[in-house]
DNA sequence: CTGAAAGCGCTAACAA
DNA sequence: TTGTTAGCGCTTTCAG
C-alpha cells in the first residue's frame, strides 16, 4: 500500500511527483518527461514511472504546472445565463472541442449583470485563462465598455485570447451570427405573406443584440414601403416571461396589428402563450416569427417559423479561433442565418385583428 | 503609464505581487495582507497598496495562491449535458451559490460516457478543486463502479469534498430527488383516472434514475392490481429523440394502451410529437405524462402532467452541501417531488385506442 | 506592524 | 539519457 508524503501528522496528504520519484528510483527529470510525453526517456525508466504513477494514482497538480508554464489550460465562457438554451447550445459547442483537446471549462454566468461579467473576467485573469469567450450581446452602458476593453487589453497583456460572440467588440475575435441579415429574412417573409401591421417584440435597448435584430426588420419594412407605428414596438428581456409581458401589453394597447415579430424565441414562445390566453389562433388570427431557432421549438404547436442560428456550431468556432492563437488582427467571423419557415405564419385574416 | 515586470525583451509581462511592493514601497507581507483582509496593517500601507494594485491593474495569480493554500476555490461539476434543460438549471442553481461565494464552477460535460466522467475526476483532482458534484444518474457498469469509488476516496483523501445529484453513491454525500415516489404518484394519477393499460418509456438500462422511476411505477400498479405487458414498456435515450423513437415503435408494434408515462419531460416531448404524428389526439386518445417539470413544459399544447422536480434549488442544495464542510458520514438530502397535474391525462376513451 | 525567507509542486535549463 | 537546481507567484511563519 503506497502512501504519499510522510508526514507526521495525518494531514490531507497530497502525492507529489517526490513520492514517484521515490517509488520508480528516478529523479524528476524522467518523470516530468513521461508524464508530457515527446521527451527521451529510457524504457525502463518509463516502465517504472508509470507503473508508480499507476499504484500512487497520482495526478499532477495542475496549479504548479500552471504556475509554470503559463498557460492553465482553462477556457473561461461568460454567458449570460446557462438555463437559456441559446447559451447552453453555445456552451456544449464549446465543450465539444474543449473535451476534445484536454482543456477545461470555467463557466461563468453573469445573468447580464455588468458588473459581474468584469469580476469574472478579472477572476479569469487570474486563472490565467488562455482564453475568455464573451457569449452574448453587448451591454450599452459605456463606463462598462470602458471597463470592458481595458480588461480586454490587459488579458491579452497576459498572453490570454478573447473571443466574443454575439458581440462585437474592438480588439478582440469575434463570432458574429448576422443579426440584421436574419431579421430582414423574417420582415421581408412576413411583408410577402401581405402583412402591412407588423408588432415587434423587441429585446432590452441596452443590448446590441437587439438593436442588431430590430435594424433588419426596419431594412425590411422600410423597403417595403411599410410605415412602422411606434405603438406597435415593444421590448422586454430576452426571456419567455418578457415576451408574454410584452405581447400582453400589445395586447392591452389595443394597436391594430396582424403578425409578431419576437427578436428571439424564447420571447415568441411568451408571446404565443399570451396570444393564447387571449382567445387568438396563430396563425389563423395572428403570425409569429422568432428568431433563433432553439431546439424545444419543434415541439411547440404550431411549430414556429424562426431565423436558424447555429448556436452549437458558434461555440465550436469561438473554441477554433481560442486555440488558434491567431495574428495580431482581431478576426471576425460572420455566420450566415436562414429563414424556418414553418406554421406559425399565414397570411393575414381578412378583417384585421387586434 | 506603469508597466509590468521589466524584462528586456517584449515578453508577455504579467504583474506580480512584487511589482506592488515596489510601487506601494513595502514588502510581501502588507501586501498580501491588504489582499486577504482581516490582518492588521497600517492605514498609509494600506492606502499606498491599493493604490497600487488600482493603478497596476493587478490580480493575484490564483495557481500561487492555490499551490500554497491547498484551496482552489474550483468546484467542478460533473453533468451529462448542458444541453439538456434538466442539468442546466442544476448548473444555473450551482452558479447562483458559487457566484455568491466567489468560487468557480468548472463545468464538464460527460455525454454519459463513463470513461470520460472518469476522465474529468481526475482532471478536476489536478485541479485540487474544492469539491465535484456529479449530477445525473449513476452508470450500472461495475468496473465504472469501482474505479468511481476509488477516484472518489482519493478526491476525499485530497481534502476535496464529493457531492452526487440524483445518484446514491456510498461515500459520498447526495441530494436525491424521490424518483421511485414521484413515478408512484404519476402512476396511482393515471390508474385512478381509470388507465389500465399504461405504456411505459423508460430510460436507458443503465442508469439508476431509470430503475427507480421503474420502480415507482411498478409499484402504483401492482397496488392497483393493473397487470403489467412486458411489450408496453420501451425504453431509449434521455432526450426528445429517445422518447419519440420509443413512441413510434409502442405504436408500431400494435399493443394495446390508453396512456404513457415517459420517465422524464424530454422524452414525453418526443412521444408527444409521434403521438401527433400518428395522428393520436392527447388526452382524448392517449393520456401522457412525464417527469421532471423542464420549464419549457409550460409552452407545449397540450401541457403535459409531470412530476416536479425542484432542478435549480438540488443544484443550490448540491453547493450547500460543498461549502459545509460536513463530518464524516455522509450526508444524504432527498427532495421531494411533486404531483403537477395539466392537460395531458384524462379519462381513458370508451374504446381502447392502440 | 513590517521585512526576510522558506517552500507549495512542477518544469526546463544545464551539467554530467 | 538522467540528476541537480533554480525559480514560477504567493502566503506565512519568524524575527525585528
Amino acid at each position: 500500500m503506497a502512501r504519499a508524503t510522510s508526514r507526521g501528522s495525518g494531514r490531507s496528504a497530497t502525492t507529489t511527483i517526490m513520492d514517484v520519484e521515490r517509488l520508480a528510483d528516478v529523479s524528476p527529470t524522467p518523470v516530468s518527461r513521461v508524464l508530457n510525453g515527446g521527451y527521451p526517456v529510457s524504457a525502463a525508466a518509463r516502465d517504472r514511472v508509470e507503473q508508480a504513477v499507476r499504484d500512487l494514482n497520482y495526478v499532477r497538480n495542475a496549479h504548479a504546472q500552471a504556475l509554470r508554464a503559463a498557460s492553465s489550460g482553462l477556457i473561461g465562457v461568460i454567458i449570460h445565463d446557462v438555463a437559456d438554451p441559446y447559451f447552453a447550445e453555445i456552451v456544449a459547442g464549446i465543450q465539444e472541442v474543449t473535451a476534445a483537446s484536454g482543456r477545461l471549462v470555467v463557466l461563468c454566468n453573469s445573468l447580464r449583470d455588468p458588473s459581474s461579467e468584469l469580476r469574472y473576467i478579472e477572476m479569469l485573469r487570474g486563472q490565467r485563462a488562455d482564453a475568455v469567450i464573451l457569449a452574448g450581446g453587448a451591454i450599452g452602458d459605456p463606463d462598462y465598455q470602458r471597463e470592458l476593453l481595458r480588461q480586454a487589453r490587459w488579458l491579452q497583456g497576459q498572453g490570454a485570447r478573447m473571443i466574443t460572440c454575439g458581440r462585437y467588440t474592438v480588439d478582440a475575435d469575434a463570432v458574429l451570427p448576422d443579426n440584421r441579415g436574419g431579421a430582414y429574412l423574417v420582415a421581408r417573409h412576413l411583408v410577402q405573406r401581405g402583412h402591412r401591421s407588423i408588432a415587434e417584440i423587441s429585446g432590452p435597448p441596452s443590448l446590441s443584440t437587439t438593436a442588431e435584430r430590430a435594424a433588419g426588420l426596419d431594412a425590411a419594412l422600410r423597403e417595403a414601403g411599410v410605415a412602422r407605428d411606434p405603438a406597435l414596438s415593444v421590448s422586454g428581456h430576452f426571456s419567455r416571461d418578457g415576451g408574454y409581458e410584452a405581447a400582453r401589453h400589445l395586447l392591452r394597447t389595443g394597436g391594430r396589428f396582424t403578425a409578431i415579430f419576437a427578436a428571439n424565441d424564447m420571447m415568441a414562445l411568451g408571446a404565443l402563450a399570451a396570444l393564447r390566453e387571449a382567445g387568438l389562433r396563430v396563425p389563423d388570427d395572428v403570425s409569429l416569427a422568432g428568431f433563433d431557432d432553439l431546439p424545444i421549438l419543434r415541439d411547440v404547436v404550431p411549430a414556429i417559423t424562426t431565423v436558424r442560428v447555429p448556436m452549437r456550431e458558434m461555440g465550436r468556432r469561438c473554441m477554433a479561433l481560442a486555440m488558434d492563437g491567431g495574428g495580431r488582427a482581431p478576426r471576425v467571423e460572420t455566420i450566415p442565418v436562414e429563414l424556418v419557415e414553418r406554421q406559425s405564419v399565414a397570411a393575414p385574416p381578412a378583417r384585421q385583428q387586434v
